[in-house]
DNA sequence: CGAAAAAGCCAAAGCGCTTTGGAAGACTCT
DNA sequence: AGAGTCTTCCAAAGCGCTTTGGCTTTTTCG
């Protein structure tokens, strides 16, 4: 059942009826109803290819998944989709996910926008000056940034957690717990977020006149392993940390694991706080020790980033708002007084 | 650039550019490298909305995301999303996840298919006699089941790994080290993967006169907290398992950790074979007591899925080819002769 | 050499929707 | 009553591609 059919069938024109279906004023509310009815009754369904090449929307968001062989995603990823998608069903908006090579995604962006595959981007795990925020700026497609992209001059709208706040918070706790060695296990410090907690973490030791050490901060691709590996080679130096802040529960995991292997304690020899994005499937208060955590949902995160977007698209949102949100620190036991 | 434009500047019809461009045969060599050619150096990309409504096609895979304020999307999604969007990436290929009330996917499924708006379908976690697979099945778009259904009355393609062979092994194993009273904490049992691998035990223990007990089946959604209290339960029963296999890496850290807050040590009261899909971010090898798995990479999976949804898109593949891959069980140190 | 077949190209008709530019009729106002 | 203004609707022109049906021109072959 296509709109000519119902037109004809309703003895009205294709252009009357395509108004009466999408709210134009012109047109009798007598009318309108009887076409709305006769719609609904016959199932009709405008065939959105039709619509998209008469107007150019195509009802979807879009995502530039970076892929390659040697590239994992993120299982945080999977969190963010979980809230992105619950609002997006809401809203009758489709996600496209157009993979592209992890070196090239410039390609990618310019050849979706292009073909107005999608009516508005999100881009996430942005870095200081990102090229992709510039390009889908220039390229004058609506997006919103999940993270910040500093350097760059010009404003964009973005929607971030207050990653600085809350590392300086955690170290702040430490401190006051007689911690004077704090070391961080970091994320890839190319991406603002590893950047920001660093930051956050100087800020707090400096106000105590304490310095974060070089050899005391990490930085590595979030996995199990690589925490593992960089608590080994934390506790096992001269001067070694008593407290450690890890970017994520899953190199808590390998933390808490080369600590016990190590013959030490939580939190008698360490103290350990990690951010904890929200995953149903690892909760920081069932570790062994339970964890203390800067939390935030990733997931709430996904269904703004999606709300923002709708709104974008239909025009309801526009300039370059930024939005940060707090970050709950939530002691438990894995934090206590530096051993003495 | 569009085709017209592109003909009026090669002083050549639409059809005849059209045509070249898609290779038909009708069409000079000559004729059809200078059009090529033009196409190349103007950088012409035919507008993919007006091809899809002339030809229905969309270049586009599609998967139906099951949402909900309640529903957590599974972790392994994203590594078997990183299989798909690798092979999509280098074939053109974009994935529109639709999201879908998980108890109404029916609705979305059939808008996907009338609207065209994808040339496939893969369908994840299939249980018995899946609705979701009679549905597409009937609904006559190219599909690919990751994972089996069964109980239905007609043969549908699809792609899993032998979940019954893998346990049976395990199993086995386990018996003959000794092993009298076996356990299983395994997924949602509405699932098949999860009833395959009840069985799979079931028939390696009645191969030697044992029985896998009901009390000793766990079936729970696969979160570190569950592995937990699956455990606790077993191992404080009379009669406990002296051997536990576990459908997931993440329950089985909960297993690691409920044993050891029972006082008890891996392989040495507990023996443990957990089910590894191969996750970048954690390792069997790197548990505390290295953990002995049925191994099968899902990345690989989905690549493939994504390889044999390309193929029958294009007519490649036809027929409803069932395809089991073998599951490598790799012993480490977490079995061991059952306890005296 | 002439008829039949093949090769190479084109005009035009879709695909199903939105939107522009009126036009007819109803209403208002002086 | 006539001019002007709304209201309500319509015909037709896109959007940019594919594909049908047909028309020349060239090639093939008895």
């Amino acid at each position: 059942m296509n709109l000519r059919q119902l037109a004809q069938m309703l003895a009205l024109s294709q252009t009357t009826v395509s108004r009466a279906l999408n709210g134009y004023p012109e047109v009798n509310e007598e009318t309108r109803r009887r076409v709305m009815d006769a719609a609904k009754r016959h199932g009709y369904r405008p065939n959105p290819s039709a619509r998209r090449l008469a107007t150019g929307k195509s009802g979807m968001i879009g995502y530039v998944l970076p892929t390659g062989a040697a590239v994992d995603i993120d299982p945080h990823f999977v969190e963010f989709l979980s809230g992105l998608g619950d609002y997006a069903r809401s809203h009758d908006l489709d996600l496209v996910l157009s993979p592209a090579d992890v070196d090239d995604q410039e390609t990618t962006y310019r050849r979706i926008v292009a073909n107005r595959q999608v009516d508005a981007v999100y881009i996430s795990s942005p870095r200081p000056a990102d090229r992709r925020v510039a390009l889908v700026n220039t390229l004058g497609i609506p997006f919103i940034v999940h993270g910040r992209s500093e350097g760059s001059d010009f404003e964009y709208p973005y929607l971030d957690i207050d990653n600085e706040g809350a590392f300086q918070e955690a170290a702040r706790l430490l401190v006051q717990l007689g911690h004077r060695r704090l070391a961080l296990i970091n994320g890839d410090d190319r991406e603002t977020f590893a950047i920001h907690r660093e930051l956050g973490m100087r800020q707090a030791l400096a106000a105590s006149g304490l310095r974060l050490e070089d050899r005391h901060v990490c930085s590595v691709v979030m996995t199990e392993e690589n925490g593992y590996r960089a608590t080994r080679r934390l506790l096992e130096q001269d001067g070694a940390p008593t407290a450690i802040a890890c970017s994520s529960l899953i190199m808590a995991l390998g933390v808490v694991r080369a600590v016990r292997d190590l013959g030490l304690g939580i939190p008698g020899d360490v103290s350990l706080i990690a951010h904890d994005d929200v995953f149903p499937w690892l909760k920081p208060e069932n570790f062994s020790v339970p964890l203390s955590t800067t939390r935030s949902s990733i997931r709430l995160a996904g269904a703004r980033v999606a709300e923002r977007l709708a709104a974008r698209i239909s025009g309801l949102e526009e300039g370059a708002r930024g939005e940060v949100w707090p970050v709950d620190l939530v002691v438990r036991g894995s934090v206590a007084g530096a051993p003495a």
